[in-house]
DNA sequence: TCTGGGGTCCTAGGACCC
DNA sequence: TCTGGGGTCCTAGGACCC
């Protein structure tokens, strides 16, 4: 609680040293709280205050994504078991998530960060940085700024969407710094702080070392951040290798060079995967599943102009081992058909064992399967271009089609046939399928 | 009632070439 | 037949993030 005070104090006095140590930089992370409960707490004031998860129907294998205050209080955690998280907490609502919803937020907090510098930086859906250095001044400096965006978010989100601000001179300082108070906190780390702060924070808590690391830091007698700051590099280079190795370097020197970039980054993979309700060898199962996941990654990815030309499929069976492998289409595409082709083709030899060619309506796994995913990889931006191929423009006119009536009436409305019935047949004898079927 | 789903980045190691 | 060594490219998979 002291060290809390220590740098949560807001004086500026000692700002000249931070520039003459780190470049004078000052960086805000700032992270929603609780984001995904706290955007539902918002819309529904039904929900206010009770504990919320988001997630994990009961019954489907599936986890919290995101749990309240009131939740967490109760003791439930992000990434919980949803069964586990109800025995905690029986009287838990647990809540469809609303990815629009958290993407419309999202929107709007960035246009209140713009507001104050142009070096906004979108980490994930629920934080960013801003690189403030030279705007904080004319608002009273940092602690000021930070209230005042902080007052801004609240009128324009609502009372109920609080966030936490680290204010330190580097992305990495900032990030801790968030994560030193929540919810609603706004914490400043300056370069004197560090020791002291080393001196008792796991080394988990700094982004970049997970439970892996610290095991492989701990066989080398590395037990602390105090004691990672005193690793050489020379010594961190032998062992993880020279990129790794330096970076450790600088993170236990509380040192981060890399620069706030407002640049929105673009999509580099789209990917699905999906948790079965329950183990199985059913190759019915298996198929269908597969081709919806096919189809949601590629109406993902259709909707933002892109053309995939590398497809991965993954399968994970009972006992959490896992199997899979890749393919370079000989073109960009965006069609779910042959990018479903490929992809189980992809899976075959990792289910059945061996690659089949039309028997699959007869065969069963080989192991239960778990878990199947999909994967998109090295896109190709297509900007709408028009087509030399009559065909291909038709294909292409269609897909989009179907996802404006998907994104109308609800994303089944229509699929492809082979998820919906005729799934084994084109596989047994062979014949074409329709490129859709109406279902409802 | 074990262990979700969406990503990015990096590395190790194999293939291939000279 | 006694097979080194260096470079590049590619990919599978590990580690990490929220």
């Amino acid at each position: 609680m002291c060290l809390l005070s220590i740098v949560q104090s807001g004086d500026n006095s000692r700002s000249n040293l931070a520039r003459s140590n780190l470049g004078g930089r000052v960086v805000f992370h700032i992270d929603m709280n609780s984001y995904f409960a706290s955007v539902a707490e918002q819309a529904n004031p039904f929900l206010r205050g009770k504990p919320i998860g988001v997630g994990g129907k009961p019954g489907t294998r599936g986890i919290i994504a995101a749990a309240s205050i009131a939740a967490k209080k109760r003791g439930v955690k992000t990434a919980m078991n949803s069964y586990e998280a109800l025995r905690l907490c029986p009287e838990l609502e647990i809540i469809h998530g609303d990815p629009d919803a958290y993407e419309d937020v999202t929107h709007k907090f960035l246009r209140v960060f713009r507001r104050y510098t142009d070096a906004v930086e979108v980490f994930s859906i629920d934080e960013a940085f801003l690189d403030v250095t030279g705007w904080h001044e004319r608002y009273g400096g940092p602690e000021a700024l930070a209230r005042r965006i902080k007052v801004e978010l609240r009128a324009e989100l609502g009372e109920r969407i609080t966030c936490s601000v680290g204010i330190a001179p580097n992305k990495i300082l900032a990030k801790l710094a968030s994560d030193l108070k929540k919810p609603d906190g706004l914490v400043r780390i300056r370069p004197e702080d560090v020791p002291v702060l080393w001196a008792f924070l796991p080394l988990t808590e700094i982004c970049g070392i997970a439970e892996r690391m610290k095991r492989r830091l701990n066989r080398l007698g590395i037990h602390t951040l105090q004691d990672l700051s005193e690793t050489p590099l020379t010594r961190l280079t032998i062992v993880f290798g020279p990129v790794a190795g330096a970076k450790l370097w600088l993170l236990g020197q509380g040192e981060d060079p890399s620069p706030v970039q407002n640049v929105e980054a673009a999509p580099k993979s789209f990917g699905n995967s999906y948790t079965l309700p329950e183990d199985t060898t059913n190759p019915k199962i298996i198929y269908e599943t597969l081709m919806k996941l096919v189809e949601k990654a590629c109406r993902r990815m259709r909707a933002e102009n892109f053309q995939t030309r590398y497809v991965s499929a993954l399968v994970r069976y009972g006992d959490f081992s896992h199997a899979g492998d890749g393919a370079r289409l000989p073109e960009a595409i965006d069609d779910p058909v042959p990018i479903f082709e490929t992809a189980w083709e992809c899976l075959q030899h990792s289910i059945f064992g061996f690659q089949i060619s039309d028997r699959v309506g007869y065969l069963k796994s080989t192991r239960p399967v778990r878990l199947l995913g999909v994967h998109l990889s090295e896109l190709i931006y297509e900007n709408n271009q028009l087509t030399f191929w009559p065909e291909r423009e038709r294909r292409h006119r269609l897909l989009h089609a179907l996802d404006e009536i998907n994104n109308r009436y609800g994303s089944s409305t229509v699929t492809s046939a082979t998820t919906t019935g005729v799934v084994l047949k084109r596989h047994v004898s062979g014949f074409k399928y329709g490129t859709a079927l109406i279902k409802r």
